[in-house]
DNA sequence: CGACTAGTTGACATGAATCAAAACCTGTGG
DNA sequence: CCACAGGTTTTGATTCATGTCAACTAGTCG
C-alpha cells in the first residue's frame, strides 16, 4: 500500500520489520507551507498535468480512478507522511481526494527531481518510494484477484493495524475514517458485503466496532491469519 | 502492463500514442551475452535476493507469487524489450519462470544502478520505465476490481493486439503463447470461464480462435468498446 | 431534539466457481 | 502414415459467494 505510518515526518525509530519511511524525501517538503484541504475536496483530478507532488502532513487522502458508469476503483490510502505523485510521468493517473480535513505540502516536480539528482543520497529513499508503492500494488493485485470477502476485509484492518499510531496496536484500536463506501470499493466489494463480513466476524469475536469510525481488534493473530497471506492454509485452533 | 512491443531494441519508430520503449536503458544489456531459459523454468524465485536485472530478447516470461494452498496470482507476462528487476530493492517479489523458450540478458543490480547514477540521460528512461510499471499495476487493479469476465478478456486481447508485432494488428492477429491457466490467473478467472468467455464472443462474431495459441480479432473496435475503458458506457451498435 | 445520511439486515438474483465428462490437440511409437 | 496416450481445452450441470434491491436502524450534525 502507499499507506506509511502515521508519524510526524522527523527522524523517528521504526519499529522491527517494518520498511522505514521515506523520511530524508520527506524533508525536502519541510519548507514549504502547509495548505489544507477540507474532507471531499480534490487534491487533484486524473488527467490533470503532473505539476506538483505532495506530502500528506496530516489527515487521509483516497487515490481512486473511475471507469464507464459509476465504477470506481480506490487504489490506494494515503497516510500522514506519505508522498504522492513520485511515479508519475506528465499526467496523474488517477484522482486524489481527501477523505478528513487534511493539511498537505507541495513541491514542483521539477524542483523534486532537481534535488534528487543534486543529492545523491537521496536517490535510494526514491527508490525505496517506488519499490513500495509496486510491492503495495502486487499485494493488492493478489487481494483482488484471489481473495474472498473476508480474507480482503482481514487484509485491510491487520494493514492498518500495523500502519495506524504506535500505541494503538497494542490494544488492538484501528481507526476508520473512510466511509464503508469507501473500503468497499478500495477491496472490491460492496457496501453491504463489507458491512455484513464485519457483523460475521464480530460475532465470532474476532473485533468489535466502535461507533462507526473505529474497530477493536480482540484477536489480531487470528486476524493475521484470516487475512490468507500466509504460506500455507493451515488454522488457528 | 509490463508488457511492450515485440520490438528489437534500437532505436525505432514507436506508433503514435504510445509509450516509447525504455531503449537507452535495453542498450545497457547489449553488451552481455544471451543466455537461454527454456520454457518452464524459472528465471528467479520470489525471495531471492535481487543480484541482476533480465531484459527479455526473445520468448515470454510470466512474473506470479503463490497465495496460501493453490493460489498463483500472475502479476505480468514480459515480452521481447522488456526489463524486469528495475522497481525491486533486496528481494525479488515474484517468481519469473519462462511461458515459451527464451533467451535473456542480464546484469548486475549494482552495475546498473552505477550506469543509472553516472549518465544522467539514463534517468528519464528509467522513470519512465517505474511509470509505465507502476501504470500497468494500476491497470491491472482497476480490472480485477471493477470489469466482469468479458471485459477482462477484452481488455487481455486488445493488449496483447495494441503490444504485439506491428504487421499483426492489421490483420487482427493475436496469439497467445501461454495456456488457459496463465491467462485465468492473469486475469482473476478460471480456466473454464477463459474458455467459455472466448466461445461467446466467437459466437457473436468479434474473434476466431485459430488453433490453441492463436486468436484471430474480427472486430477491434467492438473488442475494444467490450473492453469496457471508454469513458461511458455506450454501445458500439 | 429531530432530520438526514450512513450503515445494517434481509430476501432474492446472478455471474462465476466447481465438479464432471467429452472433445480436441500434440507428440510418440509402431 | 496412422493410432494411441497424454495433457489441455471445451462444454454441461450444479452450487455458492457476492451483488442487487428494499426495508429498517442508528449515528451524526444542525
Amino acid at each position: 500500500m502507499l499507506m506509511e505510518k502515521h508519524t510526524a515526518f522527523e527522524t523517528e525509530i521504526t519499529r522491527a520489520g517494518e520498511f522505514a519511511p521515506a523520511l530524508s524525501l520527506g524533508s525536502l517538503f519541510q519548507a514549504q507551507p502547509a495548505e489544507t484541504l477540507g474532507s471531499g475536496k480534490a487534491l487533484f483530478w486524473e488527467g490533470d498535468p503532473t505539476n506538483h507532488l505532495f506530502e500528506i502532513a496530516e489527515g487521509v487522502i483516497r487515490l481512486y480512478r473511475i471507469i464507464g458508469e459509476g465504477r470506481r476503483v480506490i487504489t490506494a490510502f494515503l497516510f500522514p507522511g506519505d508522498i504522492v505523485g513520485a511515479s508519475l510521468q506528465d499526467r496523474y493517473l488517477y484522482t486524489a481526494e481527501a477523505v478528513t480535513d487534511c493539511r498537505i505540502r507541495r513541491i514542483g516536480r521539477k524542483t523534486f527531481h532537481d534535488e534528487v539528482s543534486r543529492s545523491p543520497c537521496l536517490r535510494p529513499d526514491l527508490i525505496a518510494l517506488l519499490c513500495r508503492e509496486t510491492a503495495a500494488a502486487h499485494d493488492q493485485m493478489v487481494l483482488l484477484s484471489k481473495k474472498n470477502a473476508e480474507e480482503r476485509l482481514c487484509s485491510f484492518l491487520h494493514d492498518l493495524l500495523r500502519r495506524g499510531p504506535a500505541g494503538a496496536e497494542e490494544i488492538g484500536a484501528v481507526s476508520l475514517p473512510m466511509s464503508r463506501l469507501d473500503i468497499a470499493d478500495y477491496l472490491g466489494l460492496t457496501i453491504e458485503t463489507v458491512s455484513r463480513t464485519i457483523t460475521k466476524l464480530a460475532n465470532r469475536g474476532v473485533l468489535t466496532p466502535v461507533g462507526r469510525h473505529e474497530i477493536r481488534i480482540l484477536q489480531p493473530r487470528r486476524l493475521a491469519h484470516l487475512s490468507g497471506d500466509g504460506r500455507d492454509g493451515a488454522s488457528l485452533h
